[in-house]
DNA sequence: ATTCGGCTTTTATCATACAAAAAACAGAGC
DNA sequence: GCTCTGTTTTTTGTATGATAAAAGCCGAAT
């Protein structure tokens, strides 16, 4: 039953992360634990899971302290925290009933979390290369048409890291890196965090991601391309660089979609 | 002092609103006023303000107590609710910080609303039409290529309500439908909120829309159109009938970005 | 000088009490 | 019998006070 874990594991991450990491964080430390934000985790996730429908009223407050053994503080600024994410709604007498999907902020980063180890990480998967092929193509073009000397560096250096990643998790994190500095060269502060939020759900996806061991550099000069692209500032080479390198991905996505909807297949591993 | 009207019309609201609006709620209800919900308008107002840098500490709980007269429970649920909205960050013996923009939710309604109410306007039209440039033509063309007879059927009559608006704001409601109605048909769950987010900021800036009276109907063709495009199941014109609408509404961005940015030039209204 | 331990500030959590909203119910008036 | 109205009750909203835990600060001891 929803293990609220209070081991000291929170102390050793606080100590850790102090000093911000030299630029832009690309992987924003994990937030602290708390009880509240635990509490606003397990319920914020059985939503998402449908175990709570659209419409239905959740048990109350007094049912919710009793279920996790804390206190209605606590059970309340969880509450809070959903309200903010357009989840529920709360109100005297009636309850807390869950907000329409329509009205929940899934774009937010926890709810889309929530939601991809919900749902069916397949359509998941396929819908979040949808979005990408709109938007990174774009971005890139926007990028090549407006970036700076000092974005360019940045994205360049990101590239560099790349090229030198030995290990997955150091591949992972400069590729992150590469984009961010792409969807900041584009100039556009509303695309920043679109772009974010996708990175952070293919993170959570990384199971069924590309990134396999020995994927670390294939997909290397499909990044230069990019690179070379909007260095050049040529918006459209750079639209068709982004293009080619999300046709490679789009290819392993539906690798993965076939092998998942024919249960006859093997998957590989568990 | 951030006006929290309590009048009878929740009542009426409420009575009507029971069974739910035929399929999807076009306008989302402006979410009951409370205390706590006060407070995190006001502080996070500010902070997207620049009142508060990221990485600057705000004031701690107390002096928001005494600023705003109320208890503590109230400011640390208004706390928590910027907490879930990525603006702040909070610790004990720290206090709260503000977090550097790129965490900020910033495609969430509130956050996007104070932004766009503190931000330029005009960089913030331009992006927000950027953005709509990109998604708004593949929107419709997976809507074309996806959509079934229900999702059909409710973008048609969305299109009658807009053919019979004779007031501006019958007109921006079925606007907005209409809108909705396509993103729902484009059958990606991933791309729903992020146009919800657009059209609910569109409808803050609406005084530097084009939303003038004199519109109503002049983009009725266009949007005929598009219309048309999906019903016919033609993705590629479905893309070219959004692109045609989309450049009328750039030239009146552009239109009010000139007249804005040029001080000399007199702005019609104020 | 360095390290350890208390001091202090601030949030985190708990407990309790009361206010307010709104549904449900009961009773008066017709 | 029906309706309208006032009361009751349930649930969240807000206030208050107390205690716990985190983490910077500072002084003392080695």
């Amino acid at each position: 039953m929803s293990g609220v874990d209070r081991n000291n594991s929170a102390r050793a991450r606080a100590r850790a992360g102090r000093a911000l990491p030299p630029k832009g964080a690309v992987a924003a430390q994990p937030a602290r634990s708390s009880l509240h934000r635990s509490v606003a985790q397990d319920i914020g996730a059985r939503i998402l899971k449908g175990e709570f429908a659209p419409g239905t009223l959740l048990p109350n407050e007094a049912e919710w302290c009793e279920k996790f053994g804390v206190s209605r503080t606590a059970v309340r600024e969880a509450i809070k925290m959903l309200m903010a994410k357009g989840l529920i709604q709360s109100r005297p007498k009636i309850g807390s009933r869950v907000l329409p999907r329509a009205q929940w902020n899934l774009l937010d980063r926890d709810v889309l979390a929530w939601y991809c180890a919900a749902a069916n990480p397949v359509h998941f998967l396929i819908h979040m290369q949808q979005v990408r092929e709109i938007l990174e193509p774009e971005t890139a073009a926007l990028a090549a048409a407006n970036r700076n000397a000092e974005q360019m560096a940045e994205i360049e250096a990101a590239f560099l890291q790349m090229a030198e990643a030995k290990t997955l998790s150091a591949w992972n994190y400069a590729d992150a890196r590469f984009h961010q500095a792409i969807l900041l060269a584009a100039g556009n502060e509303l695309l920043v965090p679109l772009g974010l939020v996708i990175e952070s759900a293919l993170e959570n996806m990384f199971t069924y991601t590309a990134s396999q061991r020995g994927d670390i550099g294939r997909t290397l000069p499909g990044h230069r391309k990019i690179l070379l692209a909007i260095r050049a500032q040529k918006p459209e080479a750079a639209r068709q660089a982004v293009r080619s390198l999300l046709r490679d991905t789009r290819r392993i996505v539906n690798l993965v979609a076939s092998s998942r909807t024919r249960p006859a297949s093997r998957r590989g591993r568990a």
